[in-house]
DNA sequence: CCGGAATAGTTGACGTGTCATCCAGTGTTC
DNA sequence: GAACACTGGATGACACGTCAACTATTCCGG
């Protein structure tokens, strides 16, 4: 079927392992400092982000786990540990009784408040202040070339 | 300090989003089809990769957290679970009896041999084959910026 | 040589992610 | 309306990663 597999040449292979070892370490150190700044994993963050776009109005599980993206038992574990933390609640669903509504609490909608603003300077001050508006796009264009084969196959 | 946090502007925001889907959606592939081609997870392959690079001279733990970057718990953790599937095996350190050294079992070279073509195949597929020369040039100088900026501080 | 600092690696506790499975409520079909 | 599959979500088992503490050795100054 393949015959002989083609590996990478000399350029690609330096792209690849400096990809790798970019997005290593740009999410252990993004991680680290909101832990540490606001006491929130990535993952909490992504959460009460989705959340606070939605203002107040309580948003399904299942809508949720589409906006982020995530598997929906991985967003059940996170959220019952989320909710343990005081962060998030969740509330009966009238309409469908077998649903779930998850909503903001006030603790959670400030830890969002105090955390955004360093979370957003550090990704501008590792990334986008250093980068050339050439290479935002053409971070835009393999991240949607990369994103349709992985989606279309 | 920072009087009004600097949000990102509109191509920022797009081009992060598009990237952190990118990542996240990439990872996931690659580990799920490597997992179901060769029952490897993506670590167990930087793992094996990295030793067999060496050939079969023993090489120090330490040594190879530095290799793969990773931290020494992680390693541990990570070697003992591959030791208890057979794929390397620990031994001891004659110079420094503190050490350890680890070593590929011929089951985990034939792993990484078995998992390898595959795995590089679909590298291609989903990200170089879809890439110009000129987006393969960009992901490397971002990606060189980007740990320059993770690394000085 | 002795005692304390540094080093190599392991361990335990805990948060996180995945997969397979389960359960309850819903919808559909006859 | 009873049997059926389907869907939303929770759960348990287990792999993975991090942090902090620990053990055993080596190193180094006196």
């Amino acid at each position: 079927m393949d015959g002989e597999p083609r590996w990478l040449d000399a350029r690609e292979q330096h792209a690849w392992r400096g990809y790798l070892a970019m997005q290593a370490q740009l999410q252990a150190t993004l991680h680290r400092r909101l832990q540490a700044d606001a006491g929130l994993s990535l993952a909490d963050f992504d959460v009460l982000v989705a959340l606070s776009d939605r203002a107040d109005e309580p948003v399904r599980a299942g809508e949720l786990a589409g906006l982020l993206q995530w598997e929906k038992s991985r967003l059940s574990h996170h959220l019952a540990r989320m909710e343990r933390r005081g962060l998030v609640a969740r509330e009966d669903c009238p309409d469908d009784a077998r649903g779930a509504f998850v909503v903001l609490t006030d603790a959670g909608r400030r830890a969002q408040e105090a955390a955004a603003p360093a979370h957003v300077a550090a990704v501008r001050e590792l990334v986008f202040d250093g980068l050339a508006p050439e290479q935002v796009d053409a971070l835009i264009s393999v991240s949607d070339e990369v994103r349709a084969r992985i989606a279309g196959r």
